[in-house]
DNA sequence: AACATGTCAAGAGCGGTGCTCTCAATTGTT
DNA sequence: AACAATTGAGAGCACCGCTCTTGACATGTT
């Protein structure tokens, strides 16, 4: 055991580690909820220590402030939508690389419309005043965009991506592929790695229409339906054919 | 004439009336303001009331609650967002259909960089306790979707439409578009404005993510020619050969 | 010119927010 | 049992949205 590992065993031995601990994960529990019926920007401590059963100043003991609040869950929120994502296509063997992709993408948008104010604490307008800790919140925030690519660079080392006429990559683009094929040890070449930015941004565009309401009401009846043809379309962009 | 507008007029005239339009316009023009610099759920009736160099409760003569004020900010913007594309578009021959839609893109893409907080209250998560007055923002809301979509209808009309292997779509998804086609009286086949939903959304998505900061700050350092890629592979998906 | 009407800004006040500080009580440790 | 660390409570500051009342002002009519 590390002494990092042993250290943090030691304080989680404490019983007043144990407790402090716990009223933390009660704290993120109840903000959770919270968010998730009345929004980010309408996070409040106060609320969360009334239904902690607390005075309002109690919780600046355990969280020091909204933000420190705000980043836990946070942290929380890319943590499950990973966890969703990495179960879904686990489930798919490891040889189906569209049946993997499109599992991706239900996975991704299921998780969005069960859980819209997180959703929105993720991907929608930042909230205001609020920056955050990059440290802490990117490995869990690209979770997902690296198992996407790692599906597409799978498939391309399967020799499972058809060849497509794909639009050529102007060279100053080229470099930021390059960095990032390089920086993941990718095989996948950069046309499609290019296209691959543009599946992922669509991915979380069509979403983020569906769960912000930018779709009227009346205009798609058959939602599912246009996700799924939508995921075909993606799909076809970088070569995958669906299974 | 008709009534209304000779009503209108009228109203216009007293010195009254004129002063009022004036007050709520101010108002408009410093929460606008207000709204780009501290975003959309941090807007506050007392700040503008400041700025307007009046008590707080004097602007509730002009606006009835935060919510209508937010109404007033959200037509607004879309109101410039609209005419930023109309313009863009209409500066490119009606002949260039492709040269249309990328421009279409790009107006889309400035003006969201310009007025990230604005494009936020557009397209971002929905402000919490906000409903939007659907008889008030439709209309402007929808006013560069039409206009994509007239675009697509005019070069599928005009023959400039290459007939690329796109995806069937289902029958359910059918009827969803064949509503929208008789509605629009649109010419362009149901699976082209299939792949044009997915455009719509996809161009959205992209912007979206460089306005919300999901990309990394360093991951891409060409962002103009990321996008103009991205609207290059887009534009083929509905069979626009790019000029 | 005098009056009645309509409109306005101002102020007080309600309950809510984030956050800080002090003080007393509880708790775990020794 | 005594000590020290930790905790909750309460008061307080400045801000927010919003309502109501009051007094000043301009307007249009008589």
């Amino acid at each position: 055991m590390s002494d990092a590992a042993a250290e943090a065993e030691t304080a989680r031995r404490t019983p007043r580690e144990r407790a402090r601990a716990q009223t933390i994960a009660d704290i993120v529990l109840l903000g959770r909820d919270h968010l998730a019926t009345h929004g980010a920007a309408a996070l409040s401590l106060r609320a969360v220590a009334r239904d902690l059963g607390v005075v309002s100043s109690a919780v600046y003991r355990y969280v020091a402030n909204r933000d420190e609040l705000l980043t836990l869950l946070l942290v929380d929120a890319y943590g499950e939508l990973g966890d969703a994502v990495d179960k879904a296509v686990d489930a798919v063997p490891s040889g189906d690389h569209a049946g993997r992709f499109r599992a991706l993408g239900r996975a991704v948008r299921d998780w969005a419309l069960r859980e819209p104010a997180r959703y929105g604490l993720l991907f929608g307008s930042p909230v205001p005043g609020y920056q955050a800790p990059a440290g802490r919140t990117t490995m869990p925030g690209t979770r997902v965009v690296f198992r996407l690519i790692s599906i597409f660079d799978a498939a391309h080392r399967d020799g499972a991506l058809v060849p497509a006429a794909s639009a050529a990559v102007v060279p100053s683009l080229s470099a930021d592929f390059d960095a990032i094929r390089t920086e993941l040890g990718l095989a996948v070449p950069r046309e499609i790695l290019a296209n691959g930015a543009l599946v992922w941004t669509s991915i979380f565009g069509a979403v983020s229409f569906e769960v912000f309401g930018q779709y009227g009401p009346d205009t798609f009846s058959a939602r599912d339906e246009l996700f799924e043809h939508h995921l075909t379309v993606l799909a076809g962009l970088v070569g995958l054919r669906s299974s």
